[in-house]
DNA sequence: AGGAAAACTGCAATCGTTTGCAAATCGTGT
DNA sequence: ACACGATTTGCAAACGATTGCAGTTTTCCT
């Protein structure tokens, strides 16, 4: 026991073990890279006394030599709404996704959360740091541009978003705009001519959803506006709150951005004892675990999380291997339950 | 434009730089490094060049010469319940703050999930890979016994889970079995007497929890039985159900091991036609932002999530430094709404 | 002006692994 | 016994940044 341990300790560099086994670091190296150039005996015997001590190759040095780290960066661009996205149910089974598509490919993941705003060239950094062989990012925020701007000189790169005609980075996200649509036919058809969209418009995909929203309202003869709210639950419940009052009665629909601002909506609305679906019909986005639990449970369009995570990585391995690649639009899917 | 991009790619290592400056790659190195024996003006220069190009240092290479990575390792060990836990609100929030408190100290962080089941050494090959300063595993999950092993020789190590009684790794974590008790407390104030808990007991914090409820239950002389049930919300669903059914009206107080649980259960209650609180009290656990948009809002056990993770990284950080550590237990604080 | 101390800078080795090339070993047919 | 491919191995130069040590320049004092 003390003297396995002693000996383990031993074993740091692929040179003690070549010097174990009796070969030169060269052989060693190619026998745990599986390389078929070494002798079936030597590499069996390099291989236990591998086993034997627990040795694994130095992960940053191979990266060194080999320009290539089998790391993925996946930056989480925090826009205004700083606490909030983090946490954010969506972007973290988005990324609990990510994490099992790298793994089952091979890939580690790096975990870097960026406030643009404080830093402003996060991005080129993240690449620039040599520690990544390619980049997610989750969510444009605010960023597009700077995204556009790095793409032109870096392939290994996949976002998350919304895909905007003639854009120059790869990107995978649901169709928002035709989601939008969605819940606007959807509130219109369940008897709402007043609509209320709740979310903040600056983000790009809640732009589009409201675009989409705001396409058919206007096709169908019926109105709609946008009540700008925070997505960090602590403030987007005062800021609801307060724009049920503003709207008084005015309102007979709500499309809230996200089922989280739904959840909300819904617990304001029953504050001011007002009934959903009959008094004002509801509808959110993204389809979460919480949408199927609240009472009424929600009618909302749902997201494709795990196809979302599977595309951008296979995108992701061809740009590694060389290949332009297009953007992914995955198309949204409306779920209806009580809440419209 | 052009030749800004055409310089830019031409500024790769150090020793271009240097070359661009006019001084030796290790002069290069200090005045990036910000040591203090470079002169004012030539750091200025090789500044100004780093600036217009875009260099920044490779940290692999870095990393390899320092022997330091500046990388944090985070494993979430997935036991049974594979799918879920990735996704487990608990453990991405923390995930979440992890990532804030971790960057706020200027280091990266790594996510890794792995299945101890199909990789024995899991722990050892993260360790072992030289990626990593040190290493945070969110979960004890059921590998209590591989983590006691390499925090034997392994410093920089902290764990998110349950402390134990003469443990030899260093955790933080709320104190469940307190939890557990507060929990029993509140449902027999609120009346109940015959409880169950809703909860897989396998994985050590959730057996504590119910090891403080039976404490409490024992002491004021109520019944609880443990109903196992698995903690994926698809799975969850119906187990609950069928436990409902099973313990048709023999049942007056719920403990769930989890927020999200007791979201579940008060939605099976429901169905059953079933008053909460008034024929069945329910306390769940966590307190995540579910907890207060329930139908009634859930009274609950609540974790301090936030300071787990600064206290994570505060203690990783000393380890880091070479100290060793005690564990830290954080006191629960019972949240009361109104479904008991 | 001369000289010693202080402030900078350059040199070259080093971190641990990979890999092109050359050398060594093996097997086999004559 | 020898030659000739075919396999295996070893050698040594990378990968890019850091740092102890030694050398150079500057500063400052008499």
């Amino acid at each position: 026991m003390s003297e396995d341990r002693t000996t383990r300790t031993a074993v740091r560099t692929i040179t003690d073990l070549a010097r174990l086994a009796g070969v030169s670091p060269g052989t060693v190296s190619r026998a745990l890279a599986g390389k078929s150039l070494v002798n079936a005996k030597t590499r069996e015997k390099i291989e236990a006394i591998a086993r034997e001590h627990g040795f694994r190759p130095n992960q940053m040095a191979s990266g060194l030599r080999r320009q290539k780290t089998g790391v993925i960066g996946v930056a989480i661009p925090l826009g205004h709404d700083v606490r909030q996205q983090i946490s954010d149910t969506f972007f973290m089974t988005l990324l609990g996704h990510l994490a099992d598509e790298l793994t089952l490919e091979g890939y580690d993941l790096m975990l870097r959360r960026v406030v643009p705003e404080d830093d402003a060239d996060w991005l080129d950094r993240f690449i620039g740091s040599g520690m990544i062989d390619g980049v997610i990012v989750i969510g444009q925020s605010d960023q597009f541009a700077r995204i556009e701007d790095v793409a032109d000189g870096y392939l290994p790169m996949v976002v998350w978003g919304n895909h905007q005609q003639g854009q120059r980075h790869c990107v995978v996200g649901t169709d928002s705009r035709l989601g939008g649509r969605m819940a606007a036919e959807r509130l219109i058809a369940a008897g709402a001519r007043r609509i209320a969209f709740v979310g903040d418009t600056t983000p790009i995909e809640f732009a589009a959803r409201f675009a989409g929203a705001e396409d058919v309202a206007q096709r169908m003869g019926a109105d709609i506006v946008a009540l700008p709210t925070h997505l960090s639950p602590d403030r987007a419940s005062d800021e609801i709150a307060r724009h049920l009052a503003a709207a008084d009665g005015r309102i007979d629909g709500i499309f809230a951005a996200t089922d989280t601002l739904a959840a909300l909506c819904l617990t304001a609305l029953r504050e001011r004892g007002i009934a959903v679906p009959e008094a004002v019909r509801l509808v959110g986005f993204d389809d979460l675990p919480i949408a199927s639990q609240t009472v009424p449970p929600l009618t909302t369009v749902r997201q494709d999380i795990a196809a979302g995570a599977r595309g951008m990585v296979q995108l992701l391995l061809r740009r590694l291997a060389g290949e332009e690649t297009e953007s992914l639009v995955l198309p949204p899917q409306l779920v209806i339950r009580q809440s419209s």
